[in-house]
DNA sequence: GTTCATTACGGATTCCGTAAGGATG
DNA sequence: CATCCTTACGGAATCCGTAATGAAC
């Protein structure tokens, strides 16, 4: 057994099973992975993969077995090349994380800015996908933060820390009635065509919750997966918006007044998730500390060292989340 | 980086550092192991080991850092060769247990037994050594499985299944004084000389627990390892004997007389560890199985997946555990 | 002076590329 | 017939042994 092979295996997995697509991504031979993975498959005797005449078809179930302790192998190896990265070098090296439009656009901007200029030798590498897309990234290691609202709870071997709250803003044009009922009611707004997120992104399952709570049907006329898509709509007058209050920009967005709606709907929570087991750079921690500052690296590695979820959350259960 | 470098490194360091003895061991030549370790540093560009001259004298911090993900390596490429070779073969293979006095000599005996007859194909190696030992030999991984009253819970890596309660009986001779007591105090007890096991061993604690809480302190003469050199002393007529119920033989220890003690003395668990993310062999299984009938395949497979000591320990809250 | 790791070197093995072969859809 | 894995083969790199070297205790 050999990490080449361990290696080649999962590549070729992550690959859909096309070992010569696998050879050309990874600068090699088709026939230098055929022969290693035939002879791993020799050496443990048995089939990892199921041909059709010389197609692989699928995995069989042992080969699944093994390919996802193949997968914890090659990370461990990842482990320590980044130990000795970060011995050698700490301001040096790569940091890859996965997001949603809302946080790509409207949060982690400054962020990135300020990460950016602290480690001008570091890498930035970013993404933009569903929740669940980026969930999966972290989770498959492609990426090693996912940040989002939604899905990360899906993944097992996620570790997720809670980043900040933040609650949602009305958004319609300056003359619209809505801007004069004070306060404003979710019934006022269940008047109007609403137009928001898709469901599954940024929060919208706690949106809808908060309408059926009250026995509402609202009617959502267009939904889309980031704001600025719902705001073009809103400024073309086809209804009311409903959207995250980070991604109002009061001087971009002259045309149109927020209102806030925290006390209509509940707040929801955006997390930072990393696959558990993974070794942090220390500027890594520092990401982190700079997108939420109660995050100290010493509450992370608390985190990163806990065994289950439950002490995870744990360790933040007292704390006081900052509100956006 | 190579799977045999963190295979060498591993040994390297479990040979207290000597690179000679290990190639010794290996069957392998000293420069072999050397030139790799050195390829090993040289990759990651850093010292693993700390040297005087020629001499490793200890390793670096980050080298041990190396080290503990290197272990995880080489135990997930076992769990591999381990996966396929039940795959192949289910009756063949070895198991390895480390264990106490106690256990080898009066419990384990008609359990390898049955397992011997029903596994001739697979060998099985039994080491003894103090509670603390055995549970370093699970957590190593030395071995499959440690089983011990004392010292698992100390291994933050071990899975503990509980596998019987047991209690203690006060060994006398024929006629003695104590025959007579009905019910037995611990307050008669403590009138006598004791001869019991050394601190540390065959719960060991809970019996002090017990006379201390009776304000008393009993005057122990001796103390030993075993029930064997315990009973030797008892029948020579030293003191009383405490001992586990189990290890007092009706027909061997004819000249002595166990009295029970259950009622004095709160009854202690014999636990069965191993390290967690271990692929378990499936007359692995069954070996549990045949020494703690309560824990089936089923239920050991949850305990194998669970994430956190917490929650092994709630699959077993229910469950009522046989008593010897 | 013994123990122990490093360096030097040569033979065997393994790896990995190109080229050809054969099965599938 | 285009796609895709397997087999064949040769050169390069690696591995691993023996022998010699040199530092520490």
């Amino acid at each position: 057994m050999k990490l080449q092979q361990l290696r080649y295996l999962w590549e070729v997995v992550r690959h859909d099973l096309n070992v010569s697509v696998t050879a050309e991504r990874l600068y090699t031979s088709q026939p230098g992975i055929s022969k290693q993975l035939k002879l791993l498959e020799d050496e443990l005797d048995l089939q990892i993969f199921l041909r059709s005449g010389k197609h692989f078809i699928e995995l069989t179930p042992v080969g699944q077995t093994i390919v996802e302790a193949a997968g914890r192998i090659l990370a461990e190896t990842e482990n320590i090349r980044r130990i000795a990265r970060e011995y050698n070098d700490k301001e040096h090296g790569n940091i890859a994380i996965a997001t949603t439009h809302t946080q790509a656009r409207y949060v982690l901007p400054p962020v990135i800015k300020v990460f950016m200029k602290k480690y001008p030798e570091v890498a930035f590498h970013m993404q933009q996908g569903t929740p669940m897309q980026i969930s999966e990234f972290a989770a498959n290691r492609q990426v090693d933060f996912a940040i989002a609202t939604e899905a990360l709870e899906f993944f097992e071997d996620l570790i997720m820390l809670p980043c900040y709250s933040w609650n949602r803003s009305i958004i319609v044009q300056k003359d619209h009635p809505l801007t004069k009922i004070t306060p404003l009611t979710i019934e006022a707004i269940a008047e109007y065509p609403i137009v928001t997120y898709v469901f599954g992104f940024t929060g919208r399952s706690q949106l809808d919750e908060a309408f059926n709570r009250h026995g509402l049907e609202p009617r959502i006329v267009l939904t889309a997966v980031d704001a600025d898509v719902i705001k073009t709509y809103v400024k073309l007058g086809l209804g009311v918006g409903i959207i995250a209050s980070m991604a109002y920009d009061a001087t971009a967005d002259q045309e149109l007044t927020a209102l806030d709606a925290s006390h209509l709907f509940e707040p929801s929570v955006t997390k930072l998730g990393f696959r558990k087991g993974t070794f942090l750079r220390s500027y890594m921690y520092d990401f982190i500390e700079l997108f939420a500052p109660h995050l100290t690296r010493q509450l992370v590695e608390q985190a990163v060292k806990a065994r289950s979820r439950t002490e995870v959350d744990a360790l933040f259960y007292k704390l006081e989340l900052p509100t956006k």
